[in-house]
DNA sequence: CGATATTCTTGAAAAAGTCAACCATTAATT
DNA sequence: AATTAATGGTTGACTTTTTCAAGAATATCG
């Protein structure tokens, strides 16, 4: 009487009762890993991961970010934006322009090919998104993002 | 009229309305970044990261599991369990059991020194969460675990 | 028994994260 | 105005995390 059919994530239920699985560190990171390695899979063909992706969609929003803003948005370390905008700009698809207020940062902002590829990239992004919550329904889904935008941004 | 205090999160706003700070990707590895930098740094003085937390954590529910299930639960590499594992055992704190079943597998079960470290740690993680999700109200926080949940453990 | 799969382990390589120091420039202070 | 302090980008070193391939022991299946 127990799973007739295949288990689906074979094993790990009996863990689903554990203190851990309570804390949203751990949902948050599990959550994360498989999010990211589902995203970096389709995000492969077009030679982008999702961290050199991120750069790219805010280098293609318009409104063009210091390097400064970029590491603070994402999260990562100024020698970090580095790395990935001298990647993004050795490809063509991204410019680093100077400030006009301030000669010591310098603007980031994309190429005709680099909006190219952000939108191919975008759409591959958002099938990821898609499959990632295809367990919550659309209003969950609608729900999950304000709570997570709260959860990302805090008030601090 | 523009805020006559100092801005929270100095220079960052303009950028909630692109299409990244949408993506559900994105706002889970900001979440990520920030949470896990805040409880290693609570960890830290007790020698502790949030990986090897959450090992001793699961080493302690009582539960048994083995180095694969605990490799599949975290969402790791099986050859980063026998990394995190050792590091526990070493001091102290986890025991490798034989696994009467399967002699190929190691069941993890805490030590009394393990489980006291766990009691400690788990208060700061604690903590961490509720500060990590201060933006959030009760009944959000209780809302977002819910839907954390169903994204980290999805239906595939 | 023989073939195949699974569990843990090791080792190597790539990617990500952390940190300190430097240069150019700007802002603040005197 | 001159000195001092702070900021933005860059480099380099170093650690941690992630990913992969392969091997030894054991289990499973035909």
């Amino acid at each position: 009487m127990t799973t007739p059919t295949a288990p689906a994530t074979r094993g790990t239920e009996r863990f689903l009762a554990s203190e851990l699985a309570g804390e949203a560190n751990f949902l948050i990171a599990r959550a994360r890993s498989r999010g990211s390695a589902e995203a970096n899979a389709r995000l492969a063909p077009l030679g982008l991961r999702v961290r050199s992706y991120s750069v790219l969609s805010l280098a293609c929003s318009g409104l063009h970010p210091t390097q400064r803003e970029l590491a603070e948005f994402l999260s990562l370390d100024p020698s970090q934006i580095v790395a990935l905008v001298d990647n993004l700009e050795k490809d063509g698809h991204v410019r680093r322009i100077p400030d006009p207020n301030d000669r010591r940062s310098k603007l980031i902002d994309s190429t005709e090919a680099g909006q190219a590829l952000y939108e191919r990239a975008r759409a591959l992004t958002c099938e990821s998104e898609a499959l990632s919550l295809a367990g919550l329904s659309a209003a969950e889904q609608r729900q999950f993002l304000a709570l997570l935008n709260k959860a990302a941004f805090p008030p601090n």
